[in-house]
DNA sequence: CACTAGATGTCTACGCTGTAGACACCAGTA
DNA sequence: TACTGGTGTCTACAGCGTAGACATCTAGTG
């Protein structure tokens, strides 16, 4: 009877499962295949499999390191390094990425990374709507980066993906001027930066005419 | 037996049911009982469901209006503007935005947005990195707008959403301010601007520098 | 020590899903 | 007129989440 199944093993064989076969693999028969144990035995301890994927999220927000940053620095490399951060726990387990933009970006788990960077922004002077705007953008952008590259590791049943070879010139030269750059599929992980980039610029801007109106 | 079912009238059914029920209702069965017809029916004309979620992603796509963008005007806000116009039709579309988000955002129906964007940019003197991380950016950042909206509306069975009463201010005191500030909920759509906002400072400076260095 | 109450794992079963395969019919061509 | 290919229908299967009854094991009480 194994006596000793708890919402732990639940969630980290769930997590085990995601990761190694996808999202669409995580089924309550397969999580009881997993430990050894009957399907339903996982309902002893999650009323419904909505909770399983909450706490599934809940573990990968888990993984974001915030004390890593330093406090020494200034506070765009401060924030940089925040938004890396949560897209590299991201990246890490791909698969849950969907989870993670269907369950709201601010699940319990995250509050406290949340805190984190509006601290940084509102210390530099920011405004707190600005700071929201920019972690909410932080956070869409690192969950739409992650579940592109886990769309792209699963083929998906039958959708048609990847055009490289067959998207026409003449319509489209720019776009295949950058497929064959391979600025496509690349590098997606950049768009972070850039976006983050852009919107420290924004926020430096504002800090300075706020700045200068105070004196 | 109803000789004329066609594609399009499955497409159009299909985002008929998910914007009025979410797309876990569009299921086959569902999808003929919406057209009066056997749920295998469907099957003559699509060879698996994985064909019909990309042929309503292409539905919504088609709406984005590109022809609406005043070329006269600045690039900055034809950017702009091209942003709005992807977001309004995701938007248009909540539940549609997870497909969105999951079947890459460049599926052939967006190609024609992407070449005109990439075109706006170029044109301004960006190079086409920096162009196609802008546009991935806002694909991705629109389809999380819309998913984040869309999840807000689904009930989303058994999960602990909004949590506005109950985080501790002491613990966060700045997330607790911006709560009350109803900068949480609200405004998710000012992210995108924010950020575009931002890409577009970065974009301004860096084709400064390049046409500096070309004198 | 005996007994009980609660917690936990198991089993069966229901209605839902996507879709394979056989069948029935109808329109157009030879 | 006979046939052929396209289309809609029907049945069936394996898989899903999970409700409800049952069995068993553990801890606490007298």
């Amino acid at each position: 009877m194994a006596r000793g199944l708890t919402r732990e093993m639940l969630t980290s064989a769930a997590l085990r499962i995601v990761d190694n076969d996808g999202l669409q693999a995580l089924s309550m028969r397969r999580l009881g295949t997993e430990l050894g144990v009957d399907p339903m035995a996982a309902y002893r301890h999650l009323s419904n499999k909505g909770i399983l994927l909450d706490e599934v999220v809940a573990a990968v927000m888990s993984e974001i390191d915030t004390e890593a940053i330093d406090a020494s620095r200034p506070w765009q490399d401060q924030l940089r390094a925040l938004a890396l951060s949560y897209l590299t726990a991201l990246m890490a387990h791909p698969h849950v990425a969907p989870l993670i933009a269907e369950r709201s970006l601010r699940t319990a788990g995250s509050l406290r990374v949340v805190e984190k960077a509006l601290q940084i922004m509102t210390e530099a002077g920011a405004q707190l709507s600005d700071a929201m705007a920019t972690i909410d953008a932080i956070g869409l952008l690192s969950a739409g980066i992650a579940q592109a590259a886990s769309a792209a590791q699963v083929p998906a049943n039958g959708t048609a993906r990847d055009f490289s070879g067959l998207l026409p010139p003449r319509e489209f030269p720019l776009l295949t001027q950058a497929a064959e750059a391979g600025a496509l599929s690349d590098g997606l992980a950049d768009v972070l930066s850039f976006a983050v980039d852009g919107m420290i610029a924004v926020l430096e801007v504002k800090a300075q005419s706020i700045r200068a109106s105070d004196e």
